[in-house]
DNA sequence: ACGAGCGCCTGTCGGC
DNA sequence: TGCCGACAGGCGCTCG
């Protein structure tokens, strides 16, 4: 499910408090449950079940498509991957059949990871450097400047779609975000990298800062049975817009394979 | 260094 | 109606 714009969401909800549960910031856990024993990566599941109560949420982040709970003494990390969600529920509420993992609180309240799919993956770690070392910048970093992302493209000779998938060049982008900005910039998914000047690199970078912005503005993108509260579906101009007309030249969308992903442009207005 | 293929999982949808 | 394959917002691995 999520991309950088709906980790943010949920990032920020949980931070104010959202759907009349209460900000996250200073509840103490009493009780953690574990469901799915693959969802935890690190540490095994004895000594995350015996670290987690009396901790205290101290703060809530997030860098690339990871969730940040920063406790009393560790860092709580989350991945959502595909179908993962986080519910804030009362302690009373029935389990779902899809809950991975559970953080009962002092409180009353309950956090759930929810995961049809069981790819989310949960880490507790002292600190967060280790996990996060070989990710690439943030997309709104300002030591990316138009010239140094151009430098960056023009190392690597990669098709330019799979390349701003990888979370090691640059953090945060799924398949919908690259796809929209892919299209806002003019840019065809399988050019190379280092074929695009330095016009085509600022228009691209530009473009990613926009989508993600207006994906964040949105709460993110809704649809299927995973992840709600969104609106950017209804802003989609090529993802999922197979055979309909392009909002720039109305001449069909079309879908490929680029990388094993669901591809969608303009070969109009993206020319290879 | 790169791309393709596959594994991890469950659910939904379209075609026959 | 039922079955079967394709596909889905991610990512890590192996192989050529």
């Amino acid at each position: 499910m999520p991309e950088l714009p709906e980790v943010e969401t949920i990032a920020r909800n949980l931070r104010k408090g959202a759907n009349s549960a209460p900000s996250l910031i200073g509840e103490t856990i009493q009780n953690a449950r574990l469901f799915w024993a693959r969802t935890l990566a690190e540490p095994d599941e004895a000594a995350f079940l015996e670290r987690l109560p009396g901790q205290r949420v101290e703060a809530i982040s997030r860098r690339a498509k990871f969730l940040v709970l920063t406790l009393s003494q560790w860092a709580l990390v989350i991945h959502l991957r595909m179908s993962g969600d986080l519910r804030m529920l009362h302690s009373d509420a029935l389990p779902d059949f899809h809950d991975r993992m559970a953080l009962d609180f002092c409180s009353g309240w309950r956090l759930s990871f929810n995961d049809p799919r069981k790819f989310g993956r949960i880490w507790l770690v002292p600190d967060t450097k280790q996990l996060f070392a070989s990710l690439g910048p943030e997309p709104d970093d300002p030591v990316l400047t138009p010239q140094t992302f151009h430098a960056m493209l023009q190392q690597k000779k990669r098709q330019i779609k799979p390349l701003l998938l990888d979370q090691h060049f640059i953090a945060g982008l799924g398949n919908i975000y690259t796809d929209e900005a892919l299209f806002t910039a003019g840019i065809h998914p399988l050019r190379t990298s280092e074929s695009l000047d330095l016009r085509e690199a600022e228009k691209l970078l530009a473009a990613i800062r926009l989508t993600l912005r207006n994906g964040i503005e949105a709460n993110g993108a809704s649809f299927d049975w995973v992840y709600r509260g969104g609106s950017f579906q209804n802003h989609f101009q090529v993802y999922q817009k197979t055979n309909s007309p392009c909002p720039c030249c109305a001449l069909p969308i079309q879908k490929t394979m680029v990388g094993q992903r669901g591809t969608h442009f303009c070969p109009n207005c993206q020319p290879l």
